[in-house]
DNA sequence: ATAGACATGTAAGGGGTTACATGATTTA
DNA sequence: TAAATCATGTAACCCCTTACATGTCTAT
């Protein structure tokens, strides 16, 4: 049980879906703190109705082959409320920018003002994504599509995921500032 | 190569180490964005002096074994650099609190108030000793104990930790805000 | 008809973490 | 004298990502 099973019973426990669907969830929600793709889902699929926490339905598609719609038992609602009490290990980052930022003392000032400009573009583009995203379930919960339970939790990641962005386009702007200050680099290779 | 070998050619670009000082300034201030232990960093420094990026140099130690002390060459330094320019892929966090954030609306909101405060706790001491590591660098330029150089690839990195800890404050202060906002959920189990 | 989305899986390889292994020196 | 710090490495295991494998349905 590592704690992307726990997501994945997170999501069911919100709402039954299929491994497809719970692959683009993860994406399109959760990739900011949990990654996950179709070949670690399905399996852990498995091994989470091997243990009784979750259940299968197989539905007809619309378009495609069968679906198999999962849902969160009763015992596996147990063991995830209990883990969830459970106090986390510290979150780990892996940002190669900031390996790259390590150097920026040693290349031509202009250069680096460049670099960090097309970073924040890139996570102000991101910010826009998940605010809309956040938007988008306001809505579902004023229309009655999204249960209360399912609502404050997928809110709490979603701010989350705003506040993350926020900060770092606010620190592409910092290092802006501070990294021209000193004067003794020089501007051209 | 990855990015953990570029992190250690910048730290080395910074001022020549020992495969123990490395680990050590790793842990202080990169593991917020890097993560490395020994086991991880003496194969590493291996391989770079295989690829001619590092030398090192025998010295004995105060207290304690021989340390090999490493420095990044010419070479190494324009690998560096010429990587250092190309863009980054964006950041990976791994964040088991937001995993249970996900059922925070299936608990009492008394107690994801409690775990949250308790969240809050651990980032804001984490703030207080970036912060302080900030103070420290810059002493240690005021002392020209350390480049100008090395100096601004640091703060970048501090300030982002800096900023990164603070953000996470506010949203253990903004999830304590909006959890007890639903009336419908049980107070108690 | 061909590309793209729907849908479910398996296999293999690489990277990262944890535990193991050794030994000197200093401080309480 | 025992614990902590200094110091350098190896080995094994686990997890994760990438690629592979298969097949349907819809839209262009």
């Amino acid at each position: 049980m590592n704690m992307r099973d726990y997501a994945i019973l997170a999501a069911l426990a919100h709402e039954p879906r299929s491994g497809y669907d719970l692959t683009k969830w993860f994406e399109r929600v959760a990739s900011h703190f949990c990654s996950a793709g179709y070949s670690s889902i399905y399996p852990a699929l498995a091994r989470l109705e091997g243990e009784g926490w979750v259940v299968y339905e197989t539905v007809p598609s619309d378009r495609g082959p069968e679906r198999k719609v999962y849902s969160i038992t009763e015992q596996g609602k147990e063991v995830l409320l209990r883990w969830a009490r459970e106090p986390a290990p510290d979150p780990q980052t892996r940002d190669e920018q900031l390996v790259k930022a390590l150097s920026y003392g040693m290349l031509p000032a202009g250069e680096v003002l460049e670099l960090l400009e097309e970073v924040r573009g890139r996570h102000a583009q991101k910010l826009a994504y998940y605010e809309e995203l956040e938007r988008g379930i306001r809505i579902r919960l004023r229309d009655g599509k999204i249960s209360g339970e399912a609502y404050l939790g997928t809110l709490l990641v979603l701010k989350r995921a705003i506040g993350g962005e926020r900060c770092y386009v606010e620190w592409c702007e910092e290092a802006k500032a501070v990294a021209p200050s000193d004067g003794e680099r020089r501007t051209s290779n």
